[in-house]
DNA sequence: GCAAAAGTGTTACGCGTACACCCATGG
DNA sequence: CCATGGGTGTACGCGTAACACTTTTGC
């Protein structure tokens, strides 16, 4: 036990929620844990903070390292800290929210975790330590960010119709949008470019392709 | 040292922004170090996290024990973790950010640091750590908060009048706001009681008294 | 009666909401 | 020519913003 301390410390990891749409839902990405405390339930990528590591270091590490995810939106969500979260030893969790686009999901289990893959949000396992409490509050962050922010492009390749856009809208605010007033509010914000091409998709009139002006900037609106 | 672990562990800290309103402009409290390092420069009040105790109940731990505060409007702000945040060792700080109503602010310097004053917020002294960043965030926090939910009655003492909760919306929001439209909006949500009492102070017509009907809950508005 | 803050209504404008039909393509 | 999703304009109502005078008190 080579690292010692005058004052006890406690551990630091950090916890990602991330999540994404495939067939027309929302998920989330899980990783079946391989080791004692709680093995083989399902829980949030994550893990052990390094010494020399940035918070926002390590929960992208662990995220590629369990399940190969990377280069996506993600923001720090809440540190979770209740004394007897784990029961190995005192824990603090450093917890963070991710969008990815669905062009780039695929996901390879790591070495950490035995096993990666996307759930349906109304379909979750039960979930090792207080992560059913982390996911909650991901959940409430994105609701409220799809009010107020561009956060949804996060969701999309990036490129896409309006109708995509608005599908993506539609199923974070879990209610259906008059098509007309969604293409008049969106344009009007003035965040889309088109790009001239159009998306042949079957026996019907293509669709324009738009593009974000700035893709990775997540504004503020309203 | 007797507390050793397998793998290196940072220390983890809570730190705190208080605001309040004193001589109709928004404070915060500051302490001044009495150890080193930073020592005898100002800082956020803060420290380290005991072993079994809730990271909220630190932060007002600390801040009594420092600043003499209690009973006040809190929740937590972000976590910093930068590797060099902290000269001494890898330190994880969860801050938090705080109001007190201006009929409680009396504080007394504790003996951690050495004396604890409000600052007026655009004459702060240089200060400890990255204590700049995280104020700049609370107050980010602070006037994001405002345009959305009833935070601005917690910076109130329990009876006010109407004019005197214009005067926190036009410090909060650094505008002045038309008296009429005020009113028929804050009294269009519902959230405040007439106490029946009216405030006599000086030569003019006497002002209603009004409570918050819930003091203690911060609403979403809007 | 004068100074000083409390209290009170009406109008105008803009934004969000509701709503139905034609267009371009593939098969 | 038919099925499928893409694309477009207008009218109404509500909520926000602008604006000035009367009331009550202390001195």
């Amino acid at each position: 036990m080579p690292y010692c301390y005058e004052y006890p410390h406690p551990a630091v990891t950090t916890d990602v929620a991330v999540f994404t749409l495939r067939q027309q839902q929302l998920q989330l990405l899980l990783v079946r844990r391989g080791e004692d405390p709680y093995r083989g339930m399902w829980a949030l990528p994550g893990g052990f903070l390094e010494i020399d590591e940035d918070l926002e270091s390590c929960a992208k590490r662990e995220l590629k390292e369990e399940t190969g995810v990377s280069d996506l939106y993600i923001e720090q969500l809440f540190t979770f800290g209740r004394p007897d979260r784990d029961p190995r030893e005192r824990i603090i969790s450093v917890t963070y929210f991710a969008l990815v686009p669905s062009n780039k999901l695929e996901i390879r289990a790591g070495s950490d975790a035995a096993d990666a893959a996307w759930h349906s949000l109304n379909t979750l396992p039960e979930l090792a330590f207080d992560h059913a409490e982390i996911i909650q509050q991901a959940q409430e962050r994105l609701a409220a960010k799809t009010l107020y922010s561009t956060i949804a492009f996060q969701l999309l390749p990036p490129t896409f119709t309006l109708s995509e856009l608005q599908s993506v809208y539609e199923i974070l605010r879990n209610e259906t949008l008059d098509k007309r007033n969604f293409r008049k509010w969106i344009l009007s914000l003035n965040l889309l470019t088109e790009t001239g091409e159009k998306r042949m998709s079957g026996n019907h009139r293509p669709a324009k392709i738009y593009q974000a002006t700035n893709p990775d900037h997540v504004e503020i609106i309203r």
